[in-house]
DNA sequence: ACATAATTTAATGCATACGCAAATAAATGC
DNA sequence: GCATTTATTTGCGTATGCATTAAATTATGT
């Protein structure tokens, strides 16, 4: 068997991050080190590096004396993050049109955009939520640029939590599989100008939709 | 006096970057975390977490039982941040413009842009290399999107090291600062698309120069 | 009673120590 | 002489304890 022993600060990072989205550690609560590491049932050591890591992925904030706090995402966070991830994408999208792509290359994009269909079928906001990201994850992967890998998943993470939420408050998103589909064919045909501005307008789309929720139930944050 | 007394781990990053900036930890070089330990004159445990940090910031990596290697820029490396970059600082000029700036909010820009005229007609590129890059910080700044600063100062940080070396091998950038000049008329204008696709077209072009500029000169690594 | 100073508390930052596992060197067998 | 095994070294991951310093509390003076 591949059993991977993973080292205490690894098992940290993985542990406090699944925390945080279940919400089990819940966005602007404070926590001290010592807390967290017995939580985790280890030294401070690695959950000190874990926190420094975690850190710089936007997840938290170290304040000194004060704990480390899960940062809370408001409206305007949303839409910043929204934004960027509205022009990393829509580059890769440019860029995997650009790169010629045959059907085999683009089986796992394809496969997303079905689960995504057959989970709407079933009302599965999971499975829903699970496909989308398989979609966006790929289709990054696709435009061929290690540094937008890395900072979209940053940011996916960081709206991961809030995204929960919003999810359940908003109609199914049977729409947005059409737009899915463009963006495959736009890249299945090399169209690069149409890949791009196809997805950015999905993202924008979606950025004003869950800005204006959050704005309209009062939701100061998340 | 404001004697701002800073830990050993800020010292650790600060001191650290500078070395990698200035070279004397050349990219691609090893070092064990004992070794810059005793460089820095403090134990492993700051410099850990220094070297933590900067990993994430993509200066370095951290190899186990090989030591931390200050990453080396491949030309396909460069194109992938100023692509990156391209996008990021585009959406910053185009929201820069949305804000409706007045002179005296864009004062530091214009000064920026003055300095570097002041450089080129002194011939003196580090003046002008710090001005550009101020004028780059700047901008973002005006964009109003704090991830996107931060992403951003992460990707400069990256190339500054690499930016060194090219900028003595490539012909005084006279014609670059027309381009700012544009950037900054777009956006005390107003003109959103005008400001995006000014500075989109101004860095695609820095980007080709300097890759082309790579690769002829069979540097495969910097 | 209120403001300020002194004292205590407690969480962090850092140094140190130690065991494990990986890399290297030495030794043994063929 | 080469391969394989065994010993040794060495760097890292983690734990632990102490020093530092910011916050909280109490004490003190007006």
């Amino acid at each position: 068997m591949s059993e991977k022993a993973l080292s205490s600060s690894q098992r940290a990072i993985q542990e406090l991050r699944e925390r945080i989205f279940s919400g089990e550690l819940s966005a602007g609560s404070d926590h001290l080190e010592s807390e967290l590491a017995s939580l985790l049932e280890m030294s401070r050591t690695p959950v000190r590096e874990a926190v420094l890591t975690l850190e710089s992925q936007g997840l938290l904030e170290l304040r000194p004396r004060k704990g480390v706090r899960i940062l809370p995402l408001s409206p305007d966070d949303m839409a910043e993050i929204y934004d960027v991830l509205t022009e990393l994408e829509g580059l890769a999208a440019e860029q995997a049109a650009l790169a010629g792509y045959g059907e085999k290359d683009l089986a796992f994009l394809a496969g997303a955009i079905d689960d995504m269909d057959k989970a709407i079928a079933a009302s599965d906001l999971d499975a829903w939520a699970d496909a989308d990201d398989r979609f966006h994850a790929e289709l990054v992967r696709l435009g061929r640029n290690s540094r937008i890998e890395t900072i979209v998943g940053m940011m996916s993470d960081q709206v991961r939590r809030a995204r929960m939420t919003t999810l359940f408050m908003r109609p199914l998103p049977t729409k947005s599989n059409e737009d899915h589909r463009k963006v495959y064919d736009a890249i299945r045909n090399g169209e690069a100008r149409m890949a791009r501005e196809t997805h950015r307008d999905h993202r924008q789309h979606a950025k004003s939709i869950i800005v204006e929720l959050l704005q309209r139930h009062r939701l100061k944050y998340l």
